[in-house]
DNA sequence: TTATATACATAAATTTCTTATGTATATAAA
DNA sequence: TTTATATACATAAGAAATTTATGTATATAA
């Protein structure tokens, strides 16, 4: 049932930015819980890719982090810098178009 | 211009699988020419990329040889085996499903 | 004679992801 | 009570796909 995830590469930071653009701030495990319910348990984002990707995130100054103890466990809280704002722009427009030239490319057409 | 290529990765083995379900028979330059034609330059299929993948997809029995000599130049043209007739629906089957989850999850409507 | 196009191929390096492992708290089930 | 599951973070080792670079060879246009 579960889709190809061999499919996703590449499209984590995409993603990750999105979320956080819809969502002003989220949590590393809240992130994982979030695509398991949009996609219907469909996709299941790995801790080993996760975190990782905020961590590269917030080191090119794209995420900012708050750190918070809840229920007496940790929790980082990630949310977009100015120019992490910015670039989710862009990374939306590059997922367009992507998705664009893929169903150019397998002949499919948009999903009415 | 061109497209974010970091994001076709693991769309490879579909996108040549496919052309061959609509081309009979095609070699390996052409492959290249013709992903470039449909996508007017913006992806440029590399041929790092691409040759060790036709030959793991011939190593799988996905896809079948003949080679020939033409204007005193090799080709090798490569088609689709009876094992290739079927996995290319599946593989149309997953991209047409992680199409559908990464709109959801981008929350992208659908091009019409 | 130089660059570009055609046509194949592979090796080294890079990147991304999976799998496995580790720490720690809380709670439900057996 | 101890086992499993959920919450919450993190990282290391390995696998896989791709980019970059390089190599061979022919033909043609500049």
């Amino acid at each position: 049932m579960a889709v190809n995830n061999e499919l996703f590469k590449g499209t984590l930071q995409t993603i990750i930015l999105n979320l956080l653009s819809e969502n002003e701030r989220m949590y590393g495990y809240e992130i994982t819980q979030k695509v398991k319910s949009i996609t219907q348990g469909e996709l299941l984002l790995k801790e080993g890719a996760l975190y990782p990707a905020l961590h590269k995130l917030e080191a090119e100054g794209l995420l900012e982090t708050t750190t918070e103890v809840v229920e007496n466990r940790l929790r980082k809280y990630y949310s977009l810098s100015n120019d992490g704002e910015k670039e989710v722009v862009n990374k939306l427009r590059e997922a367009k178009d992507f998705i664009a030239q893929l169903q150019l490319l397998l002949n499919l057409k948009p999903s009415f």
